[in-house]
DNA sequence: ACAGTCGGTTTTTTT
DNA sequence: AACCGACTGT
């Protein structure tokens, strides 16, 4: 066995520059990196020893303040690149801080430990992968995968899937994970009747079934990553005297497990910078800690603390929109956003909100509003519609197809999880990882060779009795007489493939071994005869993913690239139209944002509040603060009175948000009678104005009365709250509606 | 072994 | 409505 603690991999290799000499060095006051840097910029670029929290308002230039902290580490001499650890939170973020180091100090930004938790740790893991039980060539699992591995793991301890679906105990294990619990961890306390009580028992024989395979899932790279901190006090030590400076990026969104690995790490020398902002935490449904932040000058005392609230993105009104609407949370530490750009104030535009029947309008009248905007110029690639959630989107791309204005949607179905795409992977990863268990279950019988349950059982048989991996278990297998000779004619060949292949991994450039791979199996060859209309495009995948392949060193790299950038970033030239998420949108900004579906239960999110409760409502007016300071010029909220949901159509009361927009920043351009009580005019008298009217307005309906909605038909009055009515509808059931939705029938 | 049908569920946000 | 998984018939 290699020693699990070899670390030659930073030593120096001969292309480094010189390791610099005589200790850190002055840095020019004009150094071009802090010119044009506000005081309190300049203090978080400048203040590089010690601890540092940086409180950092949206658009208040945190990027430049960690690339230009960069910067100043690097030209101080205070640290050799490598000696630099910077984490974010995304790979896009990441990408983005090495360019701009880049652009600042050249090359040597290569050399930084620069790029998000996980991708850092997997670094860290592949070298002493041993010392926690898996191979260096370890699997890193998609959310798919792990599924499937956890169903065969519940399935096999005869877990009714029914009353316990498997999705909810992983999301468990997954928060379990993010806590930086490992299954010895996890008491009755914690596992409380989840999976009838045996969660830990299950969530112990997964992590079994991950090593065998000798695979990770996303949690487990951190996890993994502290277990061995903890219990190899030596290869700690190594990091935390590698790693004289450490940059946190969206620190408010780490998790427990990622704040004891940066607490742990940062112990030796404590030159800790953490930049966050606790109005922009929007992560804690998976396990992020807005705690973090309260905690760090706990742990590192006498940390210095500086807030940036200069705002250099957004209008005035659009910032006191956003300050408005946020102050309303209780649970913050409070920052003051000022507007640090000078405005023409004839271009300044108010916050529009605007009211509307229902969802195929709103799209309408964003997409009319987008087209106005691009006859007066505006680009497309200005403009953004965030959504708070991707089934949203569908509404906005018909309208835009139809129009004929180019958009892309961030976030959709990503290429990495196409069928095909992970398919193919599957084929790599088997040839790559022998112990792939997943990815041989996988392709075995893809395209169709004549294998199916009766045969995958005898595999399973033979690997479990021998504690083989499946592929090793089928190699086997063929050799008896176990299977009839056809199924064992089709494993054999199979077999004999999937070896062939990988004798070839070493002397075949990888590109042309994944064609042959391709080719051979027959598995592009299944996609043309395939008569679906989606075929042709999917080849055509299959050929893109041979053309990425020749992007990396090695098949492992590109594995590891494809299981930790799960992005697609079709970033070409042509000038489009965002729609994305407002999870997405975070650290982003345009022009022009639009945010629809402002309605109670959409935004904010009913399930949010059901299981978050107060703080779950929050967390959605953060959502709603990091839209609105997306964006520089203009925004367009919308909010429609009907909705289809599940095909059912429902009535929708205007979000509690827009209550909490400033009149004074904001105007209103409501269809008649769509507002309900809102109507225009309304007066404005400082915040609030817009709140839902005085009960005294009350209905010219009664009680009993018959009445007929224009969506859900004719229906009888049960009850009357002000101007809402709640309706027993013949055939849509009981709902709430506005009365000026109804008419007398 | 596999295709076709039936019935139940789905829509929160993602490294 | 649309998609998925389990079941059934060939």
């Amino acid at each position: 066995m290699t020693d699990p603690f070899a670390l030659d991999d930073d030593i120096p290799d001969p292309f480094q520059p010189a390791p610099r000499r005589g200790g850190p060095a002055p840095v020019p006051a004009d150094a071009p990196w802090l010119i044009g840097l506000n005081p309190e910029q300049h203090q978080a670029v400048t203040t590089t020893e010690g601890p540092v929290l940086v409180l950092s308002g949206a658009g208040t230039g945190k990027t430049r303040v960690l690339t230009s902290r960069l910067a100043q580490i690097l030209a101080g001499r205070r640290a050799q690149p490598w000696q630099i650890l910077a984490v974010t939170f995304t790979n896009k973020a990441a990408r983005e801080m090495k360019n701009r180091v880049a652009h600042m100090v050249g090359p040597v930004a290569e050399q930084l430990w620069l790029g998000t938790f996980h991708s850092l740790c997997v670094r860290i893991l592949r070298r002493h992968a041993e010392a926690v039980g898996l191979k260096s060539n370890f699997t890193i699992l998609d959310a798919d995968d792990q599924l499937r591995l956890l169903k065969q793991v519940m399935e096999a301890e005869h877990i009714d899937n029914k009353k316990w679906p498997a999705q909810s105990l992983m999301g468990a294990i997954q928060r379990w994970k993010d806590r930086g619990l490992t299954p010895d961890k996890i008491g009755a306390d914690l596992a409380g009747d989840l999976a009838g009580g045996r969660a830990g028992q299950l969530y112990r024989l997964y992590q079994e079934r991950l090593r065998t395979l000798n695979a990770a899932d996303f949690g487990d790279l951190l996890l993994h990553c502290l277990t061995l901190f903890l219990s190899h006090p030596d290869a700690l030590a190594h990091y935390q005297e590698q790693f004289r400076y450490i940059l946190v990026d969206e620190y408010q969104d780490t998790n427990v497990a990622q704040y004891l690995w940066l607490r742990l790490l940062a112990q030796k020398h404590k030159n800790i910078c953490c930049v966050g902002d606790d109005d922009q935490s929007i992560y804690s449904w998976r396990g992020a800690e807005v705690g973090n932040i309260l905690k760090f000058e706990r742990d590192f005392p006498g940390a210095a603390v500086v807030r940036l609230e200069s705002n250099y993105r957004s209008t005035p009104h659009i910032l006191a929109a956003a300050s408005a609407l946020i102050a309303n949370n209780a649970d913050r530490l409070g920052k003051t956003l000022r507007p640090g750009l000078k405005h023409e104030a004839s271009e300044i535009e108010k916050v529009r909100v605007r009211g509307v029947w229902d969802g195929p309008e709103e799209a309408r009248v964003v997409i009319e509003e987008i087209e106005t905007l691009q006859r007066r110029g505006e680009s497309a690639a200005s403009m953004a519609i965030l959504v708070r959630a991707g089934f949203q989107t569908r509404e906005f791309e018909e309208r835009l197809i139809t129009t004929g204005i180019p958009y892309r949607v961030i976030g959709g179905p990503r290429f990495y999880e196409r069928q095909e795409i992970r398919d193919a992977l599957a084929y790599l990863r088997l040839i790559n990882s022998p112990d792939d268990g997943l990815a041989f279950e996988r392709i075995v019988n893809l395209p169709k060779r004549g294998l199916g349950d009766a045969a995958l059982q005898a595999v399973h048989a033979v690997a479990r009795a021998r504690a083989f991996p499946l592929f090793e278990a089928a190699r086997l297998l063929v050799e008896t007489d176990e299977l009839k000779p056809k199924p064992r004619g089709a494993l054999s060949k199979f077999c004999d493939d999937v070896l062939r292949w990988r004798s070839l991994l070493d002397d075949l450039p990888h590109p042309e071994l994944a064609e042959m791979v391709l080719d051979e199996s027959g598995y592009v060859e299944m996609w043309k005869n395939d008569k679906t209309p989606e075929a042709p495009g999917r080849v055509e995948n299959l050929k893109e993913l041979v053309r990425a392949l020749s992007d990396y060193e090695n098949l492992q790299s590109f594995l590891e690239h494809v299981a930790l950038v799960m992005e697609n970033d079709q970033r070409d030239g042509v000038d489009k139209v965002t729609i994305m998420t407002l999870h997405g949108a975070k650290g982003l900004e345009f022009d022009n944002i639009f945010l629809p579906g402002w309605e109670e239960g959409v935004f904010p999110h009913q399930r949010a509040m059901d299981e978050g409760g107060n703080a779950g409502l929050e967390e959605e007016r953060r959502l709603a603060y990091v839209g609105l300071t997306r964006a520089r010029k203009r925004v367009l909220v919308t909010f429609a009175a009907n909705r289809r949901i599940y095909n059912q159509w429902q009535s929708a009361l205007p979000s509690r948000f827009l209550d909490e927009l400033p009149a004074g920043h904001v105007e209103v351009q409501a269809e008649r009678g769509l507002m309900g009580s809102w109507s225009q005019p309304a007066k404005p008298k400082g915040p609030g104005a817009w709140a839902i009217a005085p009960k005294e307005r009350t209905s010219d309906f009664d009680v009993g009365e018959r009445v007929f909605h224009q969506k859900f038909g004719g229906g009888t009055v049960l009850a009357v709250d002000g101007d809402k009515l709640e309706i027993n509808f013949d055939k849509a059931g009981t709902k709430k509606v506005l009365d000026s939705f109804v008419e007398p029938a």
